[in-house]
DNA sequence: GGGGCGTTTGAGCACTTCATCATATCGTCA
DNA sequence: TGACGATATGATGAAGTGCTCAAACGCCCC
């Protein structure tokens, strides 16, 4: 276990923990949240992702780890805000590659149903990362 | 277990789970060799990344599922290749980010130094996303 | 077509991650 | 100060992930 920010390590290690910090819906969807927004309380996140208080507490606490996000205490809130911008600009172009696999994919399958219509719809197994939008 | 690609699933869902698939070191280390070269064999990865061929195999299994990487083989060979140059783009800005970080960490380290010598280096647990380089 | 190289697949095991529930801390206001 | 709302922390069990070793598979060349 790494204890040291300054330690030395790959880059390649150092990636692969930044994005293990970014690979869970929730956590996602809390930077989705504040990459919209500039400030957002515990209370609005729970609100808006309709999750269990602890639930997310524990995420966020591995977003501020991971040095995502930083916390900041007004009265009796706590309100969370991206660390860097260029967080939001990773998430954007995650969305980008994204569209463009669903593209990519979705012509595939086309070309398939036309050379092979009896197949219902070959190569569908495993974790994808296409979906709808 | 989501078996279908266009599956109607939440964006922020979809982007975990692309995360997920890069959040290894191998998994990374794949993919900046990749987006260095067109075209890499398996023999080459294994060659450049002094990894065990099954280890290696199962990670390049799990890109390829993501569709972060494609393959084809020549002969006795196979070659792996980026799916989309935007997979270089996704890690180039994750490095810029993992620059910033390390920048203002290494800044907070100074002044924490500053204020409280005595202070063996405050805020060194868990998994941190800093390094060298 | 048999041997050898290159690559993939599968089973077993240790380790990690996540959700849930319970409990603790902090701040506000009466 | 005491009670309550807002967050955080800890423990437990279930599920997932990754590594190792063994075996299988596919292709090439003699």
């Amino acid at each position: 276990m790494e204890t040291f920010p300054g330690a030395h390590r790959p880059l390649y290690e150092v990636k692969a923990n930044l994005f293990k910090g970014m690979a869970h819906p929730v956590r996602v969807r809390v930077l989705e949240i504040l990459s919209a927004a500039p400030d957002v309380s515990v209370t609005d996140l729970i609100l808006d992702m309709n999750v269990e208080a602890s639930r997310l507490s524990q995420h966020l606490s591995v977003l501020k780890t991971h040095h995502l996000v930083v916390s900041e205490r007004r009265g009796s809130q706590v309100f969370y805000s991206l660390a860097y911008p260029r967080v939001a600009e990773l998430l954007a172009t995650a969305k980008m590659l994204l569209g463009e696999v669903l593209e990519s994919t979705q012509q595939q399958l086309l070309a398939s149903e036309w050379t092979a219509p009896q197949e219902p719809a070959a190569d569908t197994r495993g974790p994808s990362t296409i979906t709808r939008q």
